[in-house]
DNA sequence: CTGTTTAGGCTTTTT
DNA sequence: GCCTAAACAG
């Protein structure tokens, strides 16, 4: 760097806090830099401080620093702490995740990419009812090529940048007989007729605009004088491009990331992106990050010991200055529902060591086996909370009112059309939309003109054509509504749940869903007051509105290892450690040594999420699909330093570390030699030392109950035992449904 | 046009 | 084994 350009004494503390390679990555300025930034290294810190330095220097005006994050959490944070150090000056940057800056460049530029004002946005549930229409007017069957397969053909093709025309012919393949490309050209095509994008349209309309018009893509070039990129290693070809373009102007780009965390391969992100950016970027400055401050030196020699065995990568060695912690232990059991039972008491154990529920999280490989660990956590009373699931807006009831009211902003919309035109049922059937959809597509007109049409013609059954006069009348005083120059969004979203009958059908119905749904739809007009008009909030719900999850309880988490990456944790719990669910199999199968690669950083992901200790776990037999599989111990497992971790095994079950704690776990229950489980024998003693707890083990009650009997439940209270499957009772209880504990938490009144 | 039965499918999913 | 979605009967 050349002279500084500030003196020593007069350097902000927000500087000098930082450690010297944090500092450089912060204070080089000028030229493309990449920050390889290991986990819990301060990646964020860097980002943010940074961003905060170029203000504070007045090197930019915010709104000439365009800062992109994948998450709106992401964005939301850095926000906050930029303003913490720089002050009040966030507003105007152009902060924000990929798609909603993509957006934003849209709105101004609408018309360009063939588009009109007020387009809407689809969810993956609208594309892919949009491209079933498409592969049904291809006269293709959608059974044989369904959506569901294809539509994630089609969006590699956006994530790599690449329009239905710049498709080659060699990558069309076989797909939906060679005929995969014509039907994304005609997805587009429809996309256009609705008004409407995908999320992968925000970057590639974008990346056509750019390209087509020199001089708006110029204007962008010059107003970014600094860009700042989260997340490096998962962009796409398509992000790649897009941020090539604008750092083209004063190539100021500065991009952090972590190439071992690169876990979003199969979602089309391209970890060479982040492999080639000094080709890329000539004369690029790299700075890597490679100071813990989060995992102890047990973790961290865990998760370098696995991520180690991957060739492709930059190459990063974690370090700590805290040379001690607890060894990471590894604890075989006979099955996935001994596993929940066990790290169940391991939390019980932990909470009355007086630790947090809430910095105790679960990361398992699949959704699925979130399951038995809900009904043990269920039976044992152990508070939890499981992420994932749907989000906010994907609820049904959500969809459902987003549709109305994107339909009032936009009769254009179909797609929208289709999703309320009975709901709550009018009387309006299938026969009715096919009617509709040959008006339409007779006089090249959206749905909702045709069925306009429709009622004022003879063409329908009287009783039909009233039914869908009646939703028309009403579907055309909504849009008037939303067409007023002081339409309030809040009174509008009442007046359609109210008058549609929408609220009244969820009132009537009487599953114990109902009452949630009326919760959200309450959320949903709460939402809606924050906006001045429509249109700002339907973008809002379909880019940035997620799950506010924020309950205050002291809960334990139980998410994936993707939804892991970011977040930390005092103790994680890491089941499943078994060939076939981790590495997963499809992964294996469809990707080769590159999805074990992918397989391997997620398992470092999971590893280093842990501050203070990690516990993986490993079943012999595992229930897939409702079928028993035995499994054999991941080898990841093999690939852990012995000297970092423990092996325990469950007592009396499969044999045991003969004296303690330090044994390998080779040559325990798993017989790597035969390559097979060795089933428990009586002979083998010794008490299992667990590194973290003492193990509590619990005398099985058997055969002590009968079915019929009257037992009590710590908490679901008195009940009659309906069936015994060994120590397993399936209850009937008299204040809540039915339910299988286990006899050791049952009394006999 | 609606409620019920049966056949397939099933990894991860920041936007 | 459990959930969704198309097929079928009332």
């Amino acid at each position: 760097m050349s002279e500084p350009r500030i003196t020593p004494a007069s350097t902000p503390a927000y500087v000098t806090n930082l450690n010297p390679p944090q500092r450089a990555a912060v204070e080089a300025l000028d030229g493309p830099v990449l920050v390889l930034a290991g986990a819990g290294t301060g990646k964020t810190r860097v980002l943010t401080t940074r961003l905060a330095h170029i203000l504070n220097l007045n090197r930019a005006w915010p709104s000439q620093i365009l800062a992109v994050t994948f998450t709106n959490k992401a964005a939301r944070e850095m926000k906050e702490r930029v303003a913490a150090i720089a002050g009040d000056m966030t507003e105007a940057l152009w902060l924000g995740t990929f798609h909603a800056l993509g957006l934003r460049i849209l709105r101004r530029h609408t018309e360009l990419v063939g588009l009109k004002s007020g387009f809407s946005i689809l969810d993956p549930d609208d594309q892919q009812r949009l491209l079933k229409q498409v592969i049904e007017a291809a006269g293709l069957d959608p059974s044989r090529w369904s959506p569901k397969m294809l539509m994630p053909a089609i969006q590699r093709w956006k994530d790599r940048g690449l329009t239905p025309d710049k498709v080659s012919k060699a990558e069309a393949g076989e797909a939906a007989g060679g005929r995969l490309v014509e039907l994304y050209k005609a997805y587009q095509a429809r996309l256009l007729a609705v008004n409407a994008v995908d999320f992968g349209d925000l970057l590639l309309h974008c990346l056509t605009l750019f390209q087509q018009n020199q001089d708006i893509l110029a204007e962008y070039q010059r107003r970014f004088r600094y860009i700042l990129v989260d997340e490096y290693q998962d962009t796409n070809v398509a992000q790649y491009l897009w941020l090539r373009m604008l750092a083209a102007g004063h190539k100021n780009i500065c991009c952090v990331g972590d190439d071992d965390q690169s876990i979003y391969g199969w979602r089309g992100a391209e970890v060479g992106n982040i492999l080639r950016f000094e080709q890329d970027f000539p004369g690029a400055q790299i700075v890597r990050l490679e100071q813990n401050y989060r995992s102890t030196a047990p973790i961290l020699a865990a998760a370098g010991g696995i991520i180690s065995h991957n060739a492709q990568r930059l190459g990063k060695t974690l370090w700590t200055e805290v040379n001690e912690g607890e060894p990471v232990t590894v604890r075989q059991v006979w099955d996935g529902d001994e596993e929940a039972r066990v790290i169940g008491e391991q939390i019980q154990t932990l909470a009355r060591n007086g630790h947090k529920l809430n910095e105790v999280a679960i990361l398992m490989r699949a959704g699925f086996q979130s399951r038995a660990f809900e009904e043990r956590f269920l039976t044992i009373g152990l508070p939890y909370r499981v992420f994932g699931g749907l989000r906010f807006y994907e609820r049904l009831e959500i969809r459902d009112t987003i549709a109305y009211l994107r339909l009032a902003a936009q009769p254009a919309d179909d797609l929208a059309f289709e999703r309320v035109l009975n709901k709550p049922r009018r009387g309006i059937g299938n026969a009715t939309l096919q009617a509709i959809h040959l008006t339409a597509q007779a006089s090249g007109t959206p749905l909702y003109t045709a069925a306009l049409r429709l009622i004022e013609g003879e063409d329908l059954p009287a009783r039909a054509r009233n039914a869908l006069r009646k939703a028309m009348l009403d579907f055309e005083r909504w849009r008037e509504m939303a067409q007023a120059e002081n339409a309030d969004p809040v009174e509008m979203a009442e007046t359609i749940l109210e008058e549609s009958g929408y609220t009244a059908m969820l009132q009537a119905d009487r599953t114990p869903e109902a009452p949630g749904r009326l919760e959200n739809l309450k959320e949903l007009v709460r939402a809606l007051e924050e906006f001045e008009n429509l249109q700002g909030f339907l973008e809002h719900i379909s880019l940035v509105m997620d799950n506010d999850q924020t309950v205050e309880e002291d809960q334990v988490t139980i998410m994936t290892l993707h939804a892991a990456k970011g977040l930390e944790f005092d103790t994680v719990f890491l089941p499943g450690w078994e060939d076939g669910l981790f590495p997963h199999q499809r992964a294996l199968d469809e990707s080769g040594a590159a999805g074990l690669e992918e397989e391997r950083r997620l398992a470092y992901v999971g590893l280093t999420r842990a501050r203070k200790r990690a516990l993986i776990s490993c079943a012999a037999n595992r229930r897939v699909h409702g079928q028993w599989v035995t499994a054999l111990p991941s080898r990841f497992l093999s690939e852990l330093p012995q000297d970092a971790i423990v092996f325990t095994s469950e007592p009396g079950l499969m044999g045991n570390t003969a004296g303690g704690s330090s044994g390998s776990w080779q040559g325990s229950g798993y017989d790597w030699g035969s390559g097979s489980w060795r089933r428990p024998s009586a002979a083998s003693g010794g008490k299992v030392v667990d590194a973290a707890w003492e193990v509590v083990s619990r005398p099985a009650k058997t055969g002590t109950f009968e079915v019929g009997e009257r037992v009590f439940h710590q908490k679901f209270g008195y009940g009659r035992i309906l069936e015994i499957d060994s120590n397993k009772l399936h209850i009937a209880f008299e204040k809540t449904s039915d339910k299988t504990v286990v006899d050791s938490f049952v009394e006999k009144v």
